[in-house]
DNA sequence: CGTATTGCTACTGTAATTGTAGCAAAGAGG
DNA sequence: CCTCTTTGCTACAATTACAGTAGCAATACG
């Protein structure tokens, strides 16, 4: 598996089957690159304002992952109110508004996994090895 | 590779305000962690089917976003089926289809960023620097 | 017993991310 | 013009996560 040994592998990782939901899966999937569309999604910001909300990420990141949300389309560099959305970043963050409601009712990873029955009599039955 | 020094990394890195939120920004933002949701999303599969779907990823990152993913309570370890969703994590799931859609209309990162005449007629406006 | 499959770990590179410092280009005010 | 501040952005070194490959213990089957 000789990888891509000619060409820069500059395209997204997961892409390679040609899928877009795989391109955007994998974009989606780099550091802080949903969180940056979380924090814009009421107002733009500047750079700096980003960096704060983004608990004092390094910039170098949020500019790499700034760059790949411009360049995907869905984050563009306004004149005087910093990074916003565009339209098709506005209709990509509407998509993940059900994930706020979900997050609430999930409350991060608890420390105990059985949240329910899900059928078998568990109690921790010996799994197969 | 210390991955368990005292007790320190076992919080989300985003979940440092507290808001569940950031939590699942965080975790879902981990390599391959949408992408396994994704693989998931019908049937389970095995770890080596896993593999294979997920255009034959490390079993390193695999095993270790699998782990994520089981303490999260959203995949498990079945008995003869291997790793499946469970009933919180194909609620998770349902709530990532809307991405497919959005997915095939975006189509990847395009080279020429203006896909659209999306609304706002702005060619192209001198970034204030 | 021999073979195959499964879940999982160990190890070595390489790419990505973190953290800090700093720069050039505007604006605001004097 | 000169100073001061903010903004977008870049240059490094250090750390971490990840990719790739090899292999093991446990089960299942013939």
């Amino acid at each position: 598996m000789a990888k891509q040994a000619g060409s820069k592998p500059r395209s997204v990782r997961g892409s390679r089957t040609g899928r877009p939901i795989m391109a955007l899966l994998d974009l989606l999937g780099r550091r802080w690159a949903l969180r940056i569309l979380w924090e814009l999604r009421d107002a733009p910001l500047t750079s700096r304002a980003l960096r704060t909300a983004c608990d004092e990420a390094s910039p170098t990141v949020l500019q790499a992952r700034l760059d790949d949300l411009r360049e995907a389309g869905f984050v563009e560099l306004g004149d005087g109110s910093g990074y916003g959305l565009t339209a098709l970043g506005r209709d990509l963050c509407e998509t993940f508004m059900p994930l706020h409601r979900f997050a609430e009712r999930w409350k991060g990873p608890s420390p105990s996994p059985r949240l329910r029955g899900e059928g078998r009599g568990e109690g921790e039955p010996p799994r197969r090895r």
